[in-house]
DNA sequence: TTCCGTTATATTATTAAAAATATAATGCAT
DNA sequence: ATGCATTATATTTTTAATAATATAACGGAA
């Protein structure tokens, strides 16, 4: 038995800006689902979230960094739709280098906490 | 200006048992407190924590590891106490070595983000 | 034998977070 | 004009997490 089938470590990394959360585990999700789907919308209903929650994270990310990170239209052919910025493309980057960062250098002291959980 | 006086990142690591945390902030923080007074009840009201709460922690770490990481005596002359095992030292100490190993390896990125936060 | 401060436990109440619902606005296409 | 799929926003409802309250048990000390 080399590792517990039933055992994690699992890590919230969250960039506060005074009391909020500007970026996170949930906003990091939506904005890789948005860059997919192009469509704010669809982004929230694959991650089972609703709208008006994306929205609203969308909308406290767009105003708590220098540049926005996602752009949005509404009305025309298909109704509209939204897309991330580079900028957007380089914050959700840059955290995901950070999540791989800090697994990576947590890998011994977890291992032992590993065997001492029943 | 170096550092963004308002800005953070924050990490919440939590140890799981299928669907149950069996460590995390809550709990290091609750034991560093029992370490230091001997008694849970003592150790909740330092840190705003109602007993139950930190009873029902206590009971959740020492049915969920090999041994327990707390040991509770009640009655006698002091009314009872409980204190930290060697196991639950241990366990304390593995779990700050995550905190401090992570939030050290994350450096660079967080660098970078913090430049694109207002 | 009664008092003390604690552990131990269940039950109820409060609060905060999330979800649900509703509605307006947009602009292209048919 | 009307429909369409979306963004944008406010309001209400529901749910889950937390806190509060209550009570029992324990065992030494005065």
């Amino acid at each position: 038995m080399a590792t517990k089938a039933n055992t994690s470590v699992r890590f919230r990394i969250r960039v506060f800006r005074g009391k909020e959360i500007t970026f996170g585990p949930g906003k990091a999700e939506l904005l890789t689902h948005l860059a997919r789907t192009g469509s704010l919308n669809q982004a929230a209903k694959r991650m089972n979230m609703s709208y008006m929650k994306a929205w609203s994270m969308v909308k406290l990310m767009n105003q708590s960094y220098k540049q926005p990170l996602v752009k949005a239209e509404r009305g025309g052919s298909g109704g509209g739709g939204a897309e991330l910025t580079d900028f957007g493309r380089r914050l959700l980057s840059l955290y995901a280098e950070m999540e791989k960062e800090s697994l990576s250098a947590v890998g011994k002291p977890w291992k032992e906490i590993q065997k001492m959980l029943k």
